[in-house]
DNA sequence: GTCTATAGGGCGATAGAC
DNA sequence: GTCTATCGCCCTATAGAC
């Protein structure tokens, strides 16, 4: 039984590159600084990733897939239903990106995701279209079943400034810091209660 | 008369750096691109600005005190009057960014701005609350004012998540963009408009 | 198939000549 | 005030060891 291989060298840089990135951002951290913390040589990366960028790619389609696979199942879980309100659909698309900043790997990822907003890059953007754009599009669809009123070009202005709101908070920029005597879970159920009051409150908005 | 001075090397190096800086980001561009831009040696920068990173603070200052002049300037407008209603405030906040961003030299610093937020630097954080903390008491006063059955906690997150969706706004990342056959004046009178009506919404939330 | 050692070229910073 | 030369660090690519 071939049980037990070694250790997995591909996934030890990706974890220690995951942290660094987060940490110091994609140019702040080098692969040597990387490859030292994962405990294997600098030339593994170019072996198994072919280069730093498309390191950087394989962190974000993991988390990617992560957080939209459990935006779709949250948005199955009430799309078309008579009963689903419009707060119900914002916590489907807000929730797991608030919780995977709360667990141990994923905690530092969305401040990554932000900062890669502001690069600014259309391949990015591109990446992020090709490969997300069918989850956006069914979320578009019951915003737009339960806001009926709304123009095609108003709702797309407010799913996207709902998403700022969203990126900035996650962030953890803004004026609004965790307090130390408040404890890490508590403190994203209120980032979660701020944005659905703030963000249902805009897309209702006549 | 000693005047028309041979040719300020600082401020060329100043002028190329900002263009640069927002093309290409802090990292992505280099100071030997900057320097042969300008038309300057490369121990220029270290000699007028003593490093790299107190380059790009020199220009943060520059684009933030006219941005938050301009803010202070419509605010003091309307502060305290019994006819302001909130969206006179958030367009004092809003409409300095948005417009500086359409204007030639400015027009790509919001990019910058928002590359910096998600950098997420303490030090940064410091330097815009030592230098620009007034500007931001005054509007939280005047908002205050406006939405009196506000807790301070509540209004703080509020105010930070309007902040959210206009950085996102401003850096051009999300879905909506400008199309080729709208102005650039027109465009940006479209980004105030959606700002005002969703974060006005979202601020007045009950 | 997996990894190491090493070389090439770009980077920011600085010392010292002018 | 400006420039050249140079140092140490970085990413990338590749030849060849295991």
């Amino acid at each position: 039984m071939d049980s037990t291989p070694p250790i997995p060298t591909k996934q030890r840089i990706l974890a220690a590159a995951e942290e660094l990135f987060a940490q110091h951002g994609f140019d702040g951290a080098s692969l040597r600084q990387v490859t030292a913390s994962a405990g294997v040589n600098l030339a593994a990366v170019n072996y198994h990733f072919g280069s730093k960028s498309q390191l950087i790619e394989e962190i974000f389609r993991h988390r990617l897939d992560d957080i939209n696979g459990r935006r779709l199942l949250a948005l199955h879980k009430i799309a078309g239903k008579p009963e689903t309100v419009l707060e119900d659909v914002i916590a489907a698309y807000v929730r797991p990106a608030v919780e995977l900043s709360g667990e141990g790997e994923g905690s530092v990822f969305m401040r990554v995701m932000a900062r890669a907003y502001a690069e600014h890059d259309d391949t990015l953007r591109r990446f992020l279209s090709e490969n997300y754009g069918h989850v956006m599009r069914q979320f578009v669809a019951e915003f737009g079943r339960l806001l009926p009123e709304l123009g095609k070009e108003d709702l797309y202005w407010r799913i996207d400034l709902m998403t700022g709101a969203l990126t900035h908070a996650m962030s953890g920029f803004g004026m609004i810091q965790r307090k130390s005597d408040i404890p890490e879970r508590q403190h994203r159920e209120k980032i979660v209660e701020q944005l659905l009051r703030f963000t249902a409150s805009g897309l209702r908005h006549p």
